[in-house]
DNA sequence: ATATACATTACTAGCATGATCATGTTAGTA
DNA sequence: TACTAACATGATCATGCTAGTAATGTATAT
């Protein structure tokens, strides 16, 4: 499995925002895009994909911004990959019928269960807390 | 994961040549690449590369052609795949340390163990079996 | 010798990715 | 109302990878 930058931009950006969240102000694009260290420009696009996909809520104009549109709790890392970056194991090449000897196919899919296993366990709520613990630590260090 | 073309191709070749063995006379690209459904031009490439990985012997000139260099039970799957399509999960992008709260990288670790603990556990011997078993079930068919 | 089959390198077309830019549209505020 | 901050949208572009083809070289059995 190849993270693409996309997925991995699109993760940051969703894990800022629900570090911001409840607050109800809205977080501007190029905040998102400094706090996560995401090309400014590119996140607009990953942004407007994510409001298509109804996990963000946007606002215009002056102190205009994002904010995410279900608590944190409720968004579920392995789904959001899913939907982002396509399905886990989309074997490109599913030949004709003609293959009766497809022995792969059952590998894939018992590969894609594992996955799902693990991340369809862990929710944005869980990442948040996790940030936090580690910033703590940081404190610390500091 | 995205399984490329180019690793499906090499494990439906692998496959091949697992079939064909331990029959002592080499197996010919173009006999494996009509049998494993594969463009004969390419299968070159990648068949070239498995003898680099040690995998297959060649034999050049007439009557030449290729055959595993280890019993098909000693192909363990999940190597094999990692050493064609290289790592399950390479997530491109590993930012300057300053990324902290890096919440992600376990979770592709785990995604990583969880997907090696399927695949590690199968060896081309077992494929060869499944193979050969689907295609009795072909011939009941017919 | 010669035909056969692997070896190697070069090349191409197409596509996806990451990224930027230009130009709209919305809405708060003086 | 005019202005400005901020999102919205689509076009564009450079780059690199992927799949596939072609041409030429090298080894070997007969």
């Amino acid at each position: 499995m190849r993270i693409s930058a996309r997925s991995d931009y699109a993760c940051r950006a969703l894990l800022e925002l629900a570090l911001h969240w409840p607050n109800k102000a809205p977080m501007q694009i190029g905040d998102i895009a400094k706090r996560g260290n995401i090309p400014t420009k590119y996140l607009v696009h990953i942004l407007i994909h994510l409001k298509q996909m109804g996990l963000v809520k946007s606002t215009r104009g002056k102190e205009g911004g994002y904010i995410l549109s279900k608590s944190p709790g409720e968004i579920v890392f392995g789904k959001f990959i899913r939907q982002i970056g396509g399905p886990f194991v989309p074997v490109a090449i599913s030949k004709k019928g003609a293959d009766k000897l497809n022995v792969f196919s059952p590998i894939w899919h018992d590969v894609e269960s594992a996955i799902s296993e693990v991340v369809d366990d862990i929710t944005f709520q869980d990442l948040v807390e996790k940030a936090r613990g580690l910033s703590e630590v940081l404190v610390y260090q500091i």
